[in-house]
DNA sequence: CGGCAAACTCTACAAATGTAAATTTCATTC
DNA sequence: GAATGAAATTTACATTTGTAGAGTTTGCCG
């Protein structure tokens, strides 16, 4: 059963992202790897990891002396959720403003002008695929 | 000066829209506005708007016994706020798969779809306009 | 076996967020 | 002028989030 709506606190997110990026791991690894970015210290890394495991965005078993976290979740579930709530409340759940915002956001690059064409081409015919909403 | 990142916690965001929608307005009014979806009651209010205004996110003056607040950030400086934070975290910042997944998110009707479009229209030619990005 | 280093556990604490009761003030009306 | 009711002020408190130090366990190496 897929977790309805996930949410991540800001920083849940690097963690999350690298462990994303190196699971099965450790505390210390995420720790070491989030170092130059964060200045975080052990101890911090490992409260927020077992906050998340208790919050079932990692999880968390024991082999010997040490703790192996893998993720509870997926990248995909989390950007959703991301997604979900800025639409909700910023948006009031309208998605074409919410694009609209998205797009005036920025100069869009030929490249990704191309991209998104594209995407929008591929969601065109009214394709009901029941794979649910936001 | 237009404030740079604008955030929003979970429960400002029904007080902002609320002023958005009444300015200038009481803290009882909005109260009153927001008893039936959040059945806060005026002391809970009172307190989000008196921290959002300590934020800059609100104004307040003072009319005699009654304190009056208008908003001090437009929807459309919390919208980008939302969405940049989005962007960030949960996309390293790329615009194209954030597109994606906000239209995988949801079957889109054809008027939705119609509407995309014409946006995706609207900015293809390559217009710098210097206002800015997210 | 004894020590060292790595990893763990426990505890702590400040700030932010969510929620509200109790008390006070002030303007209006009888 | 006193009562009433609306609005304000003050104070409080639990929970979550952000951050980490101190002390303990344990596996390995010499």
């Amino acid at each position: 059963m897929t977790k309805p709506n996930v949410e991540l606190t800001e920083s849940e997110w690097p963690i999350i992202k690298a462990v994303w990026e190196t699971e099965p791991c450790t505390a210390p690894a995420i720790q070491e790897k989030l170092l130059p970015t964060t200045g975080w210290t052990y101890s911090t890394v490992r409260t927020f990891m077992d906050r998340m495991a208790a919050k079932g965005l990692l999880k968390a078993r024991k082999a010997g002396k040490l703790t192996i976290y893998t993720s509870a979740i997926t990248r995909e579930q989390a950007q959703r959720g991301e997604l979900r709530y800025a639409l909700k409340h910023a948006f009031n759940g309208a998605l074409t403003p919410m694009l609209q915002c998205l797009l005036e956001s920025r100069d869009l690059s030929p490249a990704e002008l191309n991209d998104i064409k594209q995407l929008i081409a591929k969601y065109s015919p009214g394709q009901a695929d029941g794979k649910g909403g936001l």
